[in-house]
RNA sequence: GCCCCCGUAGCUCAGUAGGAUAGAGCAUCGGUUUCCUAAACCGAGGGUCGCAGGUUCGAAUCCUGCCGGGGGUACCA
């Protein structure tokens, strides 16, 4: 990257004016190379001589005029100078601007690479909703972030592996059984109630409706006695095959299912324990086992071990980080929750760096909830409360594309506040078809040139100096920066905007610039290249937020 | 009470290790098409970055306090 072989080269200038005595020998903070907001300040700036001002005793404009005096020669970078109050400011070179495009062309998807990640294995972990419900919008969320972090981070160098966690056991899903079984019951018309606490949501009806169609009434036990197992189960993995419908009508495939049992059978909830134990990290009291967090840090410690006998979700999330950092080995780990289970956040943690897994290997990230509206009316998304707006329809409400770029254009820390009728209102006026409209448009233009230019030979960049042309080209280099940035700050909610400013410079460009004229061929050539690039990187844009790049709309 | 997140244009939100004159979309108003897709483009108005201190050459960004909103604070997940 441009970028990085700018910072290179202020290094190397204040290395070389040291060793001229030009600059004391002082030490160099890390070179930050950034983007000046306005045009007239270039294509990249460094504060640095305002950094060293102070411990150089030196005027900041005189230390830029040294830097700019110790720096080696580039062909991309074709002018420099010192501004107050003390940047060094690089404007990249036309020329060298222009010759981008057939490199981009080349990559084709592998453009937006960089190598952040050294091959690192790192596992995101999202959504993981237990299979007591269909997945509600809110989810979605996850879904959209989850995905596409994955996605940026194999580009950024990582490997990656994606995983689902589910409850097959436990509290919950006997809860979801026992509603089910009530359900199924009231069909052969048994006055029994929806347990307390149970699920009152009307998919649960449909569910025992289902039941009945494939099992008749074999399901039925005696009267007060309890259902076969096999009943929950059919329940459940009913649920599971609506969840993962509704994932891959987002686009969004595991590369691993993880079933919550697998802690259990594979000895990881008995190895964690005894690992607390010998850091004397587990207290028993009022019948329950207790990880001792008071004596970290915590101001209260944690239930491990209810006195029922059952593990909470805490112990077991404890056990399946073993299995994600001892057994399996992952160099990092990613989690993706919702803000309602904040509380879990610190707990985990210093269970993880109890078992010897260093601060830093495991991300948490919470995100915001998400409040759904119709107009003034606020709808819930509680899957016990059962009137919940499903993500399956606001798929099908909003569509694919939509759903994943709203999603994803807020940061994780912002709540979202999605109004279903003002984003279908608005379909047709989003953001999602102004980036892929400009995808489609470009396809046209192929298309058009294929018809009407005659067989010539390969075009030549060199002939791309317009503004428009040259704006264009700046903004697709600006790409592998912004994976760098989402892989560092595991934010990919910088993707949509990015895609929106580079349709927005492409529609300039085309506004400006005639790509397809029989009677400037050579120039059409050229542009086509261009346009081509432009096409490559958006539809790379779009991929990695798992959207569609149409030919034509 | 304590902990976490948020507060930026009328609305929804960006602002990437503190940088140079704070941005986008929508909405409002005005303009652009004999020409590769007008699902487009250009222009205008609109801001005490919640409030008050502090750190810094420089703060929307960092620190403290306060105000407002959301979440958590269970032997639920």
């Amino acid at each position: 990257m441009i970028k990085d072989d700018i910072s290179v080269m202020v290094q190397e200038a204040a290395a070389r004016a040291q060793k001229a005595g030009d600059l004391p020998e002082i030490a160099l903070p890390e070179t930050i190379i950034e983007r000046p907001q306005r045009a007239e300040h270039g294509d990249y700036a460094t504060s640095l001589p305002l950094q060293l001002a102070r411990a150089a005793q030196a005027k900041p404009l005189d230390l830029g005029a040294t830097l700019i005096k110790h720096m080696p020669e580039s062909a991309a970078v074709e002018r420099l100078e010192v501004v107050p109050p003390g940047f060094v400011n690089f404007h990249l070179s036309p020329a060298w601007l222009a010759s981008q495009v057939d490199e981009i062309l080349e990559a084709g998807p592998a453009f937006a690479e960089v190598s952040v990640g050294n091959g690192e294995k790192v596992q995101v972990e999202f959504v993981s909703a237990n299979p007591t419900g269909p997945l509600h919008a809110g989810n979605g969320r996850w879904a959209a972030l989850g995905s596409t972090l994955a996605r940026v981070l194999r580009v950024a160098g990582y490997n990656v592996q994606t995983e689902y966690y589910f409850n097959d056991a436990g509290t919950q899903i006997d809860v979801f059984a026992r509603t089910l079984y009530a359900r199924y019951q009231q069909l052969f018309g048994r006055d029994v109630p929806v347990p307390e606490d149970g699920y009152v949501g009307s998919y649960m009806v449909d569910l025992a409706g289902q039941a009945r169609e494939k099992f008749g009434d074999t399901m039925l036990s005696p009267e007060g006695e309890p259902p076969p197992d096999q009943l929950g189960r059919y329940g459940m993995e009913q649920v599971m095959d609506w969840i993962r419908r509704d994932l891959s009508s987002l686009g969004v495939e595991y590369d691993n299912w993880y079933r919550e049992q697998t802690v259990y059978d594979s000895g990881y909830f008995d190895k964690v324990m005894s690992l607390l134990r010998e850091k004397d990290l587990v207290t028993e009291r009022e019948g329950a086992v207790w990880f001792a967090t008071s004596k970290l840090e915590a101001d209260k410690d944690e239930v491990l071990v209810r006195s029922s006998g059952l593990p909470t979700y805490l112990a077991t999330d404890v056990g399946y980080h073993y299995d994600k950092f001892i057994v399996r080995g992952f160099d990092r780990v990613i989690d993706i929750w919702g803000a309602d289970h904040q509380g879990h956040v610190r707990p985990l943690q210093l269970a993880t760096q109890a078992m010897g897994i260093e601060e830093g290997r495991l991300d948490i990230i919470i995100g915001q909830l998400v409040t759904l509206r119709r107009g003034d009316e606020t709808l819930k998304l509680s899957k016990r409360s059962g009137d919940i707006v499903t993500l399956r329809e606001v798929i099908d409400e909003v569509g694919k594309d939509a759903c994943l770029f709203f999603f994803l254009s807020r940061s994780a820390d912002a709540t979202i506040d999605f109004d279903l009728d003002l984003a279908k209102q608005q379909s047709s006026e989003n953001p999602v078809y102004y980036v892929q409209y400009a995808h489609a448009r470009i396809a046209g233009i192929l298309t058009t040139a294929g018809e009407r230019l005659p067989e010539t030979e390969d075009g030549d960049t060199a002939l791309l100096t317009h503004e428009a042309e040259l704006a264009l080209i700046r903004k697709m280099l600006h790409l592998p920066e912004l994976v760098e940035v989402m892989a560092r700050t595991l934010e990919p909610h910088h993707l949509p905007h990015y895609a929106q400013d580079l349709a927005t410079t492409f529609h300039d460009f085309y506004e400006k610039c005639r790509v397809v004229d029989e009677d400037n061929v050579d120039l059409s050539r050229a542009r086509l290249k261009l346009v081509a690039a432009a096409q490559s990187v958006l539809a790379t844009t779009l991929g990695l937020m798992g959207m569609d790049a149409p030919d034509r709309m």
